[in-house]
DNA sequence: CTGAAAGCGCTAACAC
DNA sequence: GTGTTAGCGCTTTCAG
């Protein structure tokens, strides 16, 4: 029988408590655990033996100070629930682990936390944050010092890398096809009390009216709707509700209700359109013959609804990759933070499926 | 200026650096970048100073050996894809970042790997590790050593702890409720290929014949439909298609040109169950006057459908507590590796909405 | 094939 | 207030 069998140690064994016990010097356990030549086959199983026995588990803190670690990333993300996130969480997590990484997530869409809180978080822990934080780019850098920073869809600022969307083109894509397809009634729902990022003084355009309700524009996405709206002098409404299909489900069907001629509705994502689909089925309408909805995102969502979603889509997949090889970049010094060519843009295709 | 502002080095700055730029001890940045107290503020403010020009950043793995460990625990999903495993990675993301720790994902579903895989990637980096693996409990147990695993919906073998799910309850809901809506001829989509647990030669009952196209049971779900149809003598169809909305759409639209008789669908997951939606739609069956359709999870997508699924669904948020909270207990010695109170049994609630 | 030394970067204790 | 001394648990030399 072993030694020790029983009782479970308050302190975890440790590489000495197995030498010990196996009457050999940590070496050779250092040997025997990691599969290294130079050692007896049978001192290698007595070791692994006592090993299991004794519970022992090499410490990671002691093993990464010695031999350098293996790179950990912090995914910071706003909210799991909505399906764009794990679509793009799943496409980092699976080029991330391809290269041997790490992915530490925070989800800091509970309890009122932001995205610098999701960095400060992760920071003590990881090598670098990938993350849509919502507006922190400045702050979480400097929380991160050398390490690098990519923020998604935020004015990025000081942040080593940086992704971001074309939405004048988008939006434009968007628009055009309602005007051509004879919408001339649009409504577009933004999110609002969202973390995405706010319009910055500077940018806030006093021109742009609220249309309904008194609220305004939130977004970036937002704004570069109305911009093309106001640029094809097309009459529109504004509204706007929390990040949720419920929500969206609720604020357009007042819509439905107030502006019965609203024949075309564009929606700052896929999840709200969907809300927005079901409240037009709870007003009567019919999709798209009676209105049009166009969602923002292309997650796989869409091609579920009834009707399906037309959407400006990204590729979420594509947008995984360049986030992880930007990082591959940053890290490896390829690629200077801060630099042009760490800098991305990337555009949204217009996908015409049922309801627009 | 400072004394060294420019320069990317090959060595990260350790605590020595930083000591030396200041002309401090190496006590005195600890206290410095720590906010301890034993200092004044203005050597405090140089040293943090200095240490942000010279990228200092504490390693973690030093910062760990001394200090004891945060707990970190690594999260094995078989693919973030599904929405079933955001929602429940949401939840346990959120407890246990209340609680401190750190979640390490892991999604092993593309590139051909397993959940053993997986736990063997995640082992040197976490405490503990919640995952749905598919069937390698004992072998992944046995690679954590005495690190707590939490394996849900399989057979839990030597796992610390376990979550499973009572289908056999689950069905009799399910299939119940088809028949007292006088379904008469009932269809149960299976999942095949997938990582879900597989049946053992044990429970494998040879008196369930294979309905379709000479293909069987794979899961334990399908086992437990299989027993309540039979034992209330009700004639059904077995079908199966791979776990994706696509593949259930294709297998339930041959379903339906084979056997267009079928009143009831019963189906594996909600995923796959709007799959099914899409193929009765396809068929110009009305749903549910002309067949009923009944998902399992209770993701929130069911009832972004049309027509909204019923579902035997789960209370994920709750299945995320229940993990997190077990392994907790686990972790403090609070509950025994093994013990009846570190298995646990959840049940489902059938949802009825509008498919069936 | 095995052991002894040295040191990874940090912080807890104690000095001063 | 600040510096000095000891390790944390492991792997890498380098000797035997």
């Amino acid at each position: 029988m072993s030694p020790i069998t029983s009782g479970r140690p308050a302190k975890p064994a440790t590489i000495l408590d197995v030498a010990a016990a196996a009457g050999v010097s940590r070496q050779t356990v250092t040997r025997a655990m990691n599969g290294m030549p130079g050692i007896k086959e049978s001192t290698r199983e007595r070791v692994q033996e006592l090993a299991r026995e004794l519970g022992y588990t090499p410490s990671r803190f002691a093993k990464g100070l010695v031999q350098g670690s293996r790179t950990s990333v912090g995914l910071a993300i706003p909210d799991l629930t909505n399906p764009y996130f794990p679509a793009f969480a799943s496409s980092v997590v699976e080029l991330a682990t391809r290269r041997g990484w790490q992915i530490v997530v925070d989800d800091y869409g509970h309890g009122g936390r932001s995205g610098l809180d999701a960095v400060d978080h992760l920071a003590p822990h990881v090598d670098a944050v990938i993350g849509y934080l919502g507006g922190y780019a400045d702050q979480a850098q400097a929380a991160l010092g050398r390490r690098p920073l990519i923020v998604l869809d935020e004015i990025p600022g000081g942040a080593a890398g940086s992704i971001n969307f074309d939405y004048n083109q988008a939006a434009k894509l968007a628009v055009d096809h309602l005007r051509h397809t004879n919408r001339v009634r649009i409504a577009y729902l933004d999110a609002c009390e969202s973390r995405h990022p706010g319009l910055t003084p500077e940018n806030q355009d006093p021109m742009v009216p609220s249309r309904v309700g008194g609220s305004g524009l939130c977004t970036v996405r937002g704004k570069a709707v109305a911009d093309r709206l106001d640029q094809i002098r097309t009459p529109w409404s504004l509204i706007t509700a929390e990040e949720t299909a419920g929500a969206a489900r609720v604020a357009a069907g007042a819509l439905f209700q107030d502006r019965p001629e609203t024949d075309g509705v564009l929606v700052f994502n896929d999840l709200m359109a969907a809300g927005v689909l079901k409240a037009a089925a709870d007003a009567g309408l019919r999709v798209p013959e009676d209105c049009a909805v166009v969602g923002m995102d292309g997650i796989p969502l869409g091609e579920l609804l009834t009707p399906e979603l037309s959407t400006l889509a990204l590729d979420l997949r594509e947008v995984g990759r360049a986030a992880v090889e930007l990082l591959d970049g940053l890290l490896a010094g390829a690629i200077a933070p801060g630099s042009d060519a760490a800098r991305l843009t990337l555009e949204h295709r217009l996908v015409l499926r049922e309801s627009a």
